[in-house]
DNA sequence: GCCATATTGTGAGTATACTGTCAATTAATT
DNA sequence: AATTAATTGACAGTATACTCACAATATGGC
């Protein structure tokens, strides 16, 4: 009887486990960005929807996600809040009626600028507790798993350059 | 006019942001879970609670929240659906009349013990990328980063030995 | 030109994750 | 003992994050 031993377990088949540690930052991460950006009312997620809208102006939502790699589902709600705040607008593609373009307004882009100072300091807030060397360390080895994980995901990131190449004409 | 000249914005403002980094590594360490799990049909999250209240057999709600560090409001709706699955129960505490104790049914310790290869699994999948030595490194500063941003996320993790004393008598 | 296929946005449904608030109950203070 | 504090579980509300499905539209093979 081979599996009448069942293995005691202990907390450590959660403390220990990197998808708990990663839950766990990602929550820090948020708590964080928040705290910072108090005064500007946005996520990270809108956030970094409002970067790329900045520098892919008349981008979709469905190659928006892709470069962001957020869910394209999702993405339909966090667009419909900017678009609340007017940080967004939406103007139908002429070529396309299927498409809708995303562009900052002057709101949208005034509020980005803004805010930047802010985000910067929530993410040097959340590598702050270690010693210079050990976020160089980490934050090297994050961004090669986070690459090398990439397929893993659901909403794999791809790249502007993969998406140039992708329009209604390719 | 020293406001007037704004930053350039460039995509490097959500790639190589910390926070941005967590998050993809969150939503790439769920994807693997549910992959590696769906037989099971149990989240992460349902994993976590399940393995604690193994180990902390006739432990509450709140307390529950504060060794995973998950929210107090989200694990009501976290633990009825334990409940529905009928891997967990409910039972009165008798010296107080708010609480209610949890507890595994067979089901739920079955569940737990037959669960745990495919969670093993799933953890080594999402470090596999990286070489054996740089899995090592990025763990320890991961748990020392977590532990040290503690108190900077909206549920610190309250430790079990903490809450021990934290009794309605203490 | 026609038909199968793919894409785009959208909506429903589920699950985390947080903010509040609230009633019931218990504990602490006076 | 009576008033005040704190705690517990529950609920409403917002925001991400994913699933699947669906209509409108566009594209490719033929």
């Amino acid at each position: 009887m081979p599996n009448s031993k069942p293995t005691p377990v202990t907390m450590d088949a959660v403390y220990t486990a990197p998808g708990y540690l990663f839950r766990r930052m990602q929550q820090i991460a948020v708590a964080l960005f928040i705290e910072e950006c108090k005064a500007f009312d946005l996520t990270p997620v809108q956030y970094a929807a409002l970067v790329t809208i900045s520098t892919h102006p008349g981008i979709d939502a469905t190659r928006l996600s892709a470069v962001i790699a957020f869910d394209r589902s999702t993405l339909g709600n966090v667009i419909e809040r900017l678009q609340a705040k007017e940080f967004v607008v939406r103007k139908p593609a002429p070529e396309d009626k299927r498409v809708k373009l995303l562009y900052l307004t002057k709101a949208g882009a005034s509020v980005l600028n803004d805010i930047m100072p802010s985000v910067d300091k929530a993410q040097a807030r959340m590598l702050q507790p270690l010693k210079p060397a050990d976020r160089k360390t980490l934050l090297a080895l994050l961004t090669q798993l986070v690459d090398l994980n990439n397929e893993a995901s659901r909403v794999p990131l791809r790249a502007e350059d993969a998406l140039e190449h992708l329009g209604r004409s390719g």
